[in-house]
DNA sequence: CATCGATTGGGTACACCGTACGCATCCAGT
DNA sequence: ACTGGATGCGTACGGTGTACCCAATCGATG
């Protein structure tokens, strides 16, 4: 066997059906990297949680990529995907703020989950209720997956980009203010050097951007882009 | 003293100074990377490969953490960003596209560079030289920054797509078609229940994008939203 | 009820990791 | 020539993932 990254999703049900405690590894191991990051999330960490020695886990699960792989889609899990309404611009809008919210509740998340495809039971769920809410858009499953696909990345992008940020917010003392104090000494060095005018301004002239608006600035222009096209397309027939 | 960010530049300047071998350290730990992943650059790994001990690399460098800022830095360097000319729209596709070439180049960089704000040499350029060619579009300092952050968000998330998809196909034997056979057993359980009829519609009947025609689309549907909202808010004066 | 097989729990050990500390060496400026 | 600071680096500690193997336990069968 080459490589199966259907085993830990077909080995799930089977312990259902046995009455197991993968579950229940996937929980604490979910708990834990919500509190502490996912760096806290060791076997040994995750065993002791579980009052288990560490080796016992490897009988549910068969390393550590399995436990991240059943943590991902516990957190997709966290929020039921919204269903399709018939105005596809409100569902994406919707489908785009429900992964935001998720990425935002996890934040570990949003680094780790778009590292390679998920097929677990959630990311399926997931997955096919966004292709309902994009084939409202358009019938033909390729566009309804490239506009999808455009949504999504710009979701995701945008959500790392925040998190980075917000993280950098919380380092460093405390307030945005704070941190420009903080990294001043080096920053400023380069700023008044009179090479940057344009990040000066930034800098200097800018306003502190609300993260849900740039989040909602940024979506309403895919959206647009998006909807221009499909009048595009639907002009051309 | 909190954190400070900005310690690492200051000190390649001091050491250009005094004309010592961080440089080299980071030419290394580049090759290193790009070569074998940015996990086979451990802080022993690197010095083997410089012939020096492991602890000498923390005279130049105060851990890990510094060298990956580094070769993130060095790797933003390989291709300088474009200058303006003139048409926003040109201007934001080519940096854009410059933007995925060298993600692209440096497989390990669009997993680790979002992660937070950056603030070496070639980072500070390059936000420069973006806000120079976004405020072609609009002077407005704040506007500019936001339209350029949506396009560097879906940027980003788009070849974070397409890089997890490139790994996972490079993962389980060759081409695509032979990973659908791979997850088969699991992936066909699951759609011949018939649950899925979007998902079943994207794997059957679906056509395999292109990676690279892909990211040309969502680009432009978000360059399309940017220009009808310019159109607007110049509409509004 | 006794017995046997399979399934599960877990201890030990190995090879890695980042890095704190302190000693040896070398080189520059006086 | 001497001396003081910069530099190289060996040792050691506490962490990591996990391969391997033995003990215990549980279920079904005779």
């Amino acid at each position: 066997m080459v490589d199966d990254p259907g085993r830990i999703w077909r080995r799930a049900a089977e312990r259902r059906r046995a009455g197991l405690d993968g579950d229940r590894i996937a929980a604490a191991a979910l708990r834990l990297a919500d509190a502490e990051g996912l760096a806290a999330v060791s076997m040994r960490r995750l065993a002791a949680e579980l009052g288990a020695g560490t080796m016992s886990l490897y009988r549910h699960v068969s390393g550590r990529d399995d436990v991240v792989e059943l943590i991902v889609d516990a957190a997709w899990g966290s929020e039921p995907p919204p269903a399709p309404t018939g105005d596809w611009r409100a569902d994406l809008r919707a489908l785009a703020g429900r992964t935001r919210r998720i990425l935002l509740a996890h934040p570990w998340l949003a680094f780790e989950a778009p590292t390679r495809p998920r097929f677990g039971p959630n990311a399926l769920r997931q997955t096919e209720a966004s292709l309902a809410i994009a084939r409202q858009a358009d019938q033909d499953i390729d566009r309804a997956a490239a506009l999808l696909d455009a949504v999504m990345s710009f979701t995701f992008g945008a959500v790392q980009r925040e998190l980075a940020e917000r993280r950098a917010e919380r380092n460093s003392g405390l307030t945005e203010d704070e941190w420009r104090r903080t990294i001043g000494p080096y920053l400023r060095e380069a700023l008044a050097g009179g090479d940057y005018p344009h990040l000066r301004a930034r800098v200097v002239d800018g306003a502190d951007p609300d993260h849900a608006e740039r989040f909602a600035f940024g979506l309403d222009r895919v959206l647009d882009g998006i909807g221009a096209w499909l009048a595009a397309v639907r002009g051309e027939r």
